[in-house]
DNA sequence: CTATGTATGTAATATCATAACACGTCAACC
DNA sequence: GGTTGACGTGTTATGATATTACATACATAG
């Protein structure tokens, strides 16, 4: 049983493409999860619980109707609103973000960090990650300032290669 | 008739939030359009045209369906792939964007010049007006660079307050 | 004038998302 | 112990966005 600090995918979660220990890396963002959401008084209910993990499966975005045919396959509701309610709970919780380029949702890998990412999004192989935005969020703000604009929320997607795509086979 | 120069929207068209002649603003980017298509070999059909006047009519987001709602009433086929055809080819050609987080279009305030800029979507008002981006680009591309992924294109999209729409009444 | 490519029109359908309401659970309160 | 109210879940129905596939028109090169 690997120690937390082994696990590359947890040491550096920014790199959603480098190969780690996924399982754990699943695990203990969903240990992380339960602590937030208990810290906060939150309800990680079973519905929610359950999008999540599946959303922690794979570095990728799913669709709403995705997490909806999973859910109802094992035995939760089948209609839209049961997905898009969990959701919504786990992107308001800062466990998951939304993808507007995909429409599609991811699970967070900085849970608890308070980050506002970037986006990194594989034509290839769809696998999505996070990367620090601190520097670009800084110069949108700067440029809408010198346009008299207040900016509340800026969303930034990158569509690209990952390294294991760029390289073909 | 203003000289071009006199109109503030044109000499400064990152600013449609700026007051402006904008019968004059849009009849440019219109003249514009023509030369450009015409340069390519691109052909700006009455659909195509008429949609890019549409676009030009505010500085807002219009979603595929209330362009073709006007498209249809002025006698243009009035199924979804008609506007959406005529929209493609607008993006395509740099005449106008799409605003992800609206699903909606809107005409390009910087025709000709190859730039991608950083949308500023006033939640107030629904106007949208472009900002450079360089810098901002630069910055996700050298933090895609530490993950090793390779970035085509960047979508920044701020939502927040435009000027006027910051003091309430 | 006819073959070709491109644009437009239409029907049908796929995909994404929300409003409105019913029911169940649980804790706080009397 | 029953009542109330908040919250979560489930379901129906509908709305909003987008595409596929095919038919038709139309310009232009040959």
């Amino acid at each position: 049983m690997p120690d937390p600090h082994d696990c590359p995918g947890c040491a550096a979660p920014d790199l959603a493409f480098a190969a780690h220990d996924h399982a754990h890396c699943a695990h203990d963002a969903l240990n992380r999860a339960e602590a937030l959401t208990a810290a906060t008084g939150a309800r990680l209910t079973p519905v929610r619980r359950r999008v999540l993990e599946i959303l922690l499966e794979e570095h990728k975005a799913l669709g709403a109707y995705d997490v909806l045919s999973r859910l109802a396959q094992e035995g939760f509701g089948n209609q839209p609103p049961v997905a898009y309610r969990a959701l919504e709970f786990l992107v308001d919780q800062g466990l998951a973000h939304r993808i507007q380029r995909l429409n599609a949702f991811t699970a967070c890998t900085h849970m608890g960090e308070d980050h506002a990412p970037a986006f990194l999004i594989c034509r290839g192989c769809h696998s999505v990650a996070e990367a620090a935005a601190t520097a670009a969020r800084a110069a949108v703000e700067t440029e809408a300032a010198r346009a008299g604009f207040q900016v509340e929320r800026t969303t930034i997607e990158a569509l690209g290669l990952c390294p294991a795509c760029r390289v073909p086979a």
